[in-house]
DNA sequence: CAAAAATAGTTGAACTCTTCAACTAATGCC
DNA sequence: GGCATTAGTTGAAGAGTTCAACTATTTTTG
């Protein structure tokens, strides 16, 4: 049996640390809720023995059918050589399918399978869990109002970056 | 002189796709946002020649002048040996100080030299700039609310963790 | 229409980062 | 004094990423 979460949990010496100068980053802010969110993220994958990115590959997948290899990459934002690996592992597992497209003989049509659905279900029932757990202190109308406010984070994010990439 | 962004952006191709039924929650809409801002915080590391953990540590000496490499370790959430080679790239630029605790002759007592000071405040500026333009259409006070909703979550997350290790 | 350019996907090599176990040295405890 | 614990270092094994080269197919274009 190995550990279930992959970092040393911090043991609160001394109660909190500073954690520096660039503590009003907003993306330190995000990033360090992030790392503890994810620990519960990894744990599940762990447990469920798969890798935490094909979770992001077959739920873009599900909620995409059809959605090509390379799309996948753009969306994760990772090199399209990892998405045949990821893909490859998805289907050895029977969670999802590829076809060639009927229309461009180079593309892969993706599908999730049934069972590559019920999982992703089930994996989100556990990160659920996890999240109740340790969000208690947070009200859920605070956690909406953190949805909407990530949404038009994320837009924005989008919009200046491909500003950026043209400009 | 090598890519300015470490992956390749997502080119928004047909508009923003359904992340999938993993979408409500709040680990994965956090992460969808801090990917996007982290790219921010890579790009300025690469552009610095920095790794961004370097960064991470270099803070935490920073704000805690005398902290120890283990605290470092807990803190960060990393393998102590990690510490080992992140503080001797500290020290080899010049931005870090060790030496042995009086108290205790195993630990050392870490602390940041002037330039590792002003690296961090250039580095902090650079990063402000980038997430003033991506989050362009947030307004100041809602990253405020923001802020102080990460900082609750994060002090929520702690607790059940803690919780969860000794239990 | 044929040649050239671009796109989807695969493969493998180099690189980085992380984890883990083994080791030294110093401290604390009975 | 002997034994367990803690701080730090080192190196090997493993996972993940990047990158370039390659095949096959489509699109562009002269």
């Amino acid at each position: 049996m190995k550990r279930e979460l992959p970092h040393t949990l911090p043991t609160l010496t001394g109660g909190a640390k500073d954690i520096g100068p660039l503590a009003d980053l907003v993306s330190v802010q995000l990033r360090r809720v992030d790392v503890l969110l994810t620990r519960g993220f990894f744990a599940v994958a762990k447990a469920m023995n798969v890798r935490s990115s094909l979770i992001a590959c077959l739920g873009l997948i599900a909620a995409n059918p059809g959605i090509s290899q390379q799309e996948i990459a753009l969306q994760i934002g990772s090199d399209k050589s990892i998405i045949t690996s990821l893909v490859a592992d998805l289907e050895e597992r029977g969670w999802a399918e590829r076809k060639r497209a009927a229309r461009d003989n180079r593309r892969y049509e993706l599908k999730a399978t049934l069972e590559g659905e019920a999982m992703l279900a089930e994996f989100a029932r556990h990160i659920r869990d996890i999240e109740t757990t340790m969000l208690a202190d947070i009200a859920p109308e605070e956690l909406q109002t953190l949805a909407a406010l990530l949404q038009r984070m994320h837009q924005s994010c989008m919009t200046a970056l491909s500003e950026t990439e043209k400009g």
